[in-house]
DNA sequence: TTAGAATGTGACCATAAAGTCATATGACCA
DNA sequence: TGGTCATATGACTTTATGGTCACATTCTAA
C-alpha cells in the first residue's frame, strides 16, 4: 500500500505520478519497468518516490488496484443481473464492455495483456491471489448456467471453455486496438456481434456440420 | 549469426551452451534474460561466450532459428498436401501437431508464448520480419480455401479468424501443458478433437442457434 | 515566535547487467 | 624446435538498476 504521504499529495501531483507509473507498466513488464523512468516522467526526485511507495512492488500493486477498480466499475452494470439475459446476449455485453474499456483505457489494456502473459511471475503469485482468473471464474459460472438452461452444448469442457472465453476476451480487444485503434472508425458493435456469432456457432458452414 | 568458432565446438559443449540459452529464454523475456546466467549454466567463461556470439541479440536469434527449424520439421508433413483434407480435418492435424510439439519441447513452447506476448518489442521487429505471423498467414490461406469449398461460413472476418486460430493454437497448447496431470485426464487426441468441434460448431446448443 | 512533525531531496550504495580486451593456452605445420 | 594461428579466459569498464539516508525545507499548532 502506498504511504499516507502519497494520498496527502495535491491531486495534480499525485495524478502525474500515477500516470507515469501506468505509462511505464504499460510499456514494460514488471522486471523491465524502471523506477528511474517513472520519476523522470513524473518530474519528482527519487527520494520523494520512496516516500510515497515502499518499493517497486508497491507501485505495481497500486497500478493493478487502479486497473481492477476501473475495469470493475465498467463491467459492473453488466454483471448486475447476470441470469436475466440468455448466455450469448450476456456474452455480447461482456465482450462489448471489454472492448469499450480497452478503447478508452488503452494503457490499462496493455497492462492487462502483460499480466496475463507474465502470470507465472513470482510477483503475481504474491500480489494477485485475489483477482487473477476472476474472469475465468465468472465465465465458468455463466457456462454452467448456460448448460442448465440448454443454451450451451452439454459436452463442452467447462474449464477449457472458460479459459478460452477469458483469453479471447482480452485477445479480441488487443486485436481490435492494434488493427483499428479508435472507436470511431467502424461499427465496432457489429464487429463484436460477429465474434459472438463465431463463439456460438463456430466457423463451420451448415454443410460441414 | 553465431561465429565460426561456435560451430567448431565439440558437439557436447555446443549442446550445453545451446541448452543453457534455451533454458534462459524459456524462463525470461528477452530484456530480462541474462548472459551471466547462461554462461553459469553452460559452465563457460564470459570471454568464451563472446567468442561464440556477437551479442545478446545474436544468441537470441540463434535460439529462435532452432525453434522455427524444429517446429517446421514437426509440422511439415501436415502441410505437404494442405488441400486434400477438408478444412477441419487439416485443422485437427495442425492443432494436434502443435500440441505434440509443445509436449515434447515444453521450453520451446514457452519461448513461443513469450515471443507472442512481446511481439511489439524492437528486437523482434528487427529479428523476425521473416517468420512472424507465418502461422496467421497459413490460417488465412486455409480459411479462404475453406470458404471457396463451402466448408467455412462466408460471412466470417478473415483477418480476425486467422488471428483467432493462431492465438488459440498456442493458447490451447499452453493450457494443456499447464493443466495436464492435474485436471485433464482425458486422452489428448480426444481433447484436441473436442476443441476442433468447438471451432467448427461453437459452444451454442442446437436450440440456441 | 518557535518547537516539532511531515515532506522534499539528491548524493550515494551495493549489485548486476552487457560487453571488451590483454594475455594465456593449445594445436598445427615447417 | 619454433612460429603462427585459432581459441580460452577472467579481470575490467561502463551503465543502469532498486533502494537508502542525512540533511533541507515547509507546514502546523501552541
Amino acid at each position: 500500500m502506498p504511504r499516507e504521504t502519497f494520498y496527502n499529495l495535491p491531486e495534480v501531483k499525485r495524478g502525474k505520478v500515477e500516470s507515469a507509473a501506468i505509462d511505464e507498466f504499460s510499456q514494460y513488464a514488471y522486471d523491465s519497468a524502471s523506477i528511474n523512468r517513472i520519476i523522470d516522467m513524473a518530474g519528482i526526485p527519487k527520494g520523494s518516490f520512496y516516500q510515497y511507495f515502499e518499493d517497486k512492488k508497491d507501485v505495481y500493486r497500486y497500478v493493478i488496484d487502479r486497473l481492477v477498480e476501473k475495469k470493475m466499475a465498467h463491467l459492473k452494470p453488466m454483471l448486475e443481473n447476470p441470469l436475466q439475459d440468455n448466455f450469448f446476449d450476456l456474452l455480447f455485453k461482456l465482450y462489448r464492455g471489454g472492448l469499450e474499456f480497452a478503447l478508452s483505457n488503452p494503457q490499462l489494456q496493455m497492462i492487462t495483456s502483460k499480466i496475463l502473459a507474465d502470470r507465472k511471475h513470482p510477483v503475481f503469485l504474491e500480489l494477485m491471489h485475489d483477482h487473477i482468473n476472476a474472469s475465468e471464474q465468472v465465465f465458468h459460472i455463466l457456462l454452467e448456467k448456460g448448460i442448465e438452461r440448454g443454451e450451451i452444448r452439454a459436452d463442452i469442457d467447462l474449464e477449457l471453455s472458460a479459459h478460452i472465453l477469458s483469453t479471447l476476451n482480452t485477445a479480441f480487444a488487443d486485436y481490435y486496438l492494434e488493427k483499428k485503434g479508435s472507436i470511431i472508425e467502424e461499427d465496432y458493435l457489429a464487429y463484436v456481434s460477429r465474434h459472438i456469432t463465431f463463439l456460438k456457432q463456430g466457423m463451420g458452414s451448415e454443410k460441414s456440420r
